[in-house]
DNA sequence: AAGGATTGATACCATTTGTGTATCAGTTCT
DNA sequence: AGAACTGATACACAAATGGTATCAATCCTT
């Protein structure tokens, strides 16, 4: 299960992918905006910040805006970045993970297989994506 | 993440698949042969009992077995029976949850579609597809 | 009838994770 | 100088996870 703070990341870069490009948005804006916690919104930042999705100003007028284009920044990017465990399913696929069945396993083999294409799909759909489906949207 | 608890489940259950039907497993024998803590197992073989998945003998010579052939039971119902949470993306999508963007907000959307999509691939896989699969494994 | 082997049903416990809050230092614009 | 920002951590608390323990009920064998 997505965790609420993927969900939240996920929100916030949204909002930044569907407003003017290369502004700087304050994390207080965001916050009220999206209606998630100021103080956890900056930290779920910071993280975005180290993953190079976002690049951030400091100082008045400044904040946040998109590291790059909406068009190459992935769902996947965006799990992976706020909470990488999600994006495996089982702890014997993580990196790194000395499986002892992995070799005779066919549960690792299959949950390997819905994994990957779990995976696929994430890496398929970029915020810009997401944007246009939000603009053609009708309002409610 | 696919829970312990769910792994255990899913191994437990194909061990059941593999072996002679119609036989009663003891839960300390299935503990042994799957590496699994028995009092844990325990406790994983009532709630798969409860759904229906295996059906239980007391008494000596008394143990589990599968409730019904491998080829009915899907993956999608084991980790429905070991962990409700996991099959679902967002806390937004479960049933009876009132998400005050349903209607509006395209992540409850692009997420709801990927759920589909693992919702079926959980749903075509059966048992007796893992153990057939084991079955034609090489040895190590 | 007795005793061992087994499940049923709970209760308990320790550790980790999830979700959020608080604080203080550094930066930038006016 | 001061207000409005971010950077970096530390703290707090509830829930979930992974596992253990206990005792009652049941069944087979002798």
């Amino acid at each position: 299960m997505i965790t609420r703070e993927t969900d939240y990341a996920i929100r916030a870069l949204l909002y930044l992918a569907c407003g003017k490009p290369n502004t700087w948005v304050s994390a207080s804006v965001l916050a009220t905006q999206m209606e998630i916690p100021y103080r956890f919104l900056r930290r779920i930042l910071l993280k975005l910040g180290e993953m190079k999705l976002v690049v951030s100003a400091r100082g008045k007028y400044g904040g946040v805006r998109l590291a790059k284009p909406a068009e190459v920044t992935t769902l996947y990017e965006i799990v992976q970045a706020a909470d990488p465990q999600a994006i495996m399913l089982n702890i014997c696929l993580a990196e790194g993970e000395v499986c002892s069945r992995a070799v005779r396993c066919v549960i690792h083999d299959e949950l390997a297989d819905i994994q990957q294409a779990l995976h696929t799909r994430l890496h398929s759909i970029t915020l810009a994506d997401l944007a246009a489906k939000d603009q053609n949207r009708l309002p409610v």
